[in-house]
DNA sequence: TAAAATTTTTACCATTTGGTAAATCCACGA
DNA sequence: TCGTGGATTTACCAAATGGTAAAAATTTTA
């Protein structure tokens, strides 16, 4: 009986992948995948370490998963950008939601950091194939914008590079933050704030 | 013979520590603390592993002594924001300073981020002891400006941040842009007109 | 409720890792 | 040229790491 079909996940399995993918994301996030160990991602799942490995083939399978997870969360946003919309209020949209994604899911943001800054091993077969033309089509959408003088010319590509770098920056360096900017409420609405101010004066035409 | 003075290093010393720690930033950089092995440091400097601990104390040591060096490098350019000087010049010569080094320097750049997304365990003194007081003072410096009316009022702590996030994002971030902007060399000028039009705009009066 | 299937634990294993002790090598000044 | 102190290698360790086999416990199903 050759079926494609796994058969559907008990609850039992449901409800500990789950807590095995959060464990991992935490540990993941903060050490790197060659940083992170197994018993540290059992400890965290509240889980003894073989258990871990009936649910997962193995370290990296579970990194694999999160980052095939992110991919497309982290993609959304960017494909909402309407093109029948009014440019100006489009982007400061899409600038608000990836604000918004930092500051409430700054693991998601660290993993994916980490996987980048080591080069993207693992990832990188997955930006060509999903970020990339993405990445194009926005640029072409933002271009044509441009074209029509509804926003300020620029260079498309560093618009959208300049929006990940801030917005990934308050995530990623939420320990530098923490030193500098003590109260992290007021700086994470300051952040808000300074980044609309700096992208309105940016693309207003 | 109670001597604080530890004897001159020969010249094998000094060019061993050299290029130790040109190896350990290599790998550092690359994997973050935990991830990273005395092995690989050992392979990538062409020496031992017990010839490194020869040299330096061990793995921690290594890298304490990286970020040491890191931290007085890196902040070295926003020291000599001269208070005299035209205040926009000023601003727009350090964010052309920093997107220098991030183009010249990409791996102190991510030894820097590797250790700030991890939290920061070895580096928090530092941040408290040195980045701080100078954080400080330059936002009172921008502060001052602003209230003379020499450039366009704003949040001076976010205008720091946004200039330190879109500059060591071009950096940390290489192997993402390698993807999306495979041609390095009219990216990298790219990043820097966008970034001087950024701010141009931004701080204008 | 008993059998079947799934889940969890126990007891391992080979490899890697940071680190050490002692023997050996080698450069250099007397 | 020869002795001496610095530099390097060899041979190890104990702990940690990713992973496995099989027994034990638990849940589901008939």
């Amino acid at each position: 009986m050759p079926d494609g079909t796994p058969k559907k996940p008990s609850r039992i399995q449901k409800r500990n992948r789950r807590v095995i993918l959060d464990a991992a994301l935490e540990v993941f996030s903060r050490h790197g995948y060659r940083g992170a160990t197994l018993d540290q991602i059992a400890a965290e799942a509240g889980l003894s370490k073989p258990n871990i490995l009936y649910y997962f083939d193995g370290k990296e399978a579970i990194h694999v998963e999160l980052l095939e997870a992110l991919m497309s969360e982290w993609l959304a946003p960017l494909e909402e950008m309407d093109p029948e919309g009014d440019p100006l209020e489009e982007l400061l949209c899409y600038i608000d939601k990836k604000m918004q994604m930092s500051r409430a899911y700054p693991r998601q943001s660290r993993l994916f950091a980490n996987e980048i800054i080591q080069g993207a091993p693992r990832m990188q077969p997955h930006l060509q194939a999903g970020l990339k033309p993405l990445f194009d089509a926005k640029c072409a959408l933002i271009e044509d914008w441009m074209d029509r003088g509804r926003i300020a010319r620029m260079d498309p590509a560093h618009l959208i590079l300049s929006i990940w770098a801030i917005t990934q920056h308050y995530a990623d360096f939420e320990a530098q933050l923490a030193v500098l900017l003590p109260d992290a409420e007021a700086a994470w609405d300051g952040a808000g704030s300074h980044t609309r101010l700096m992208f309105r004066k940016l693309l207003a035409p």
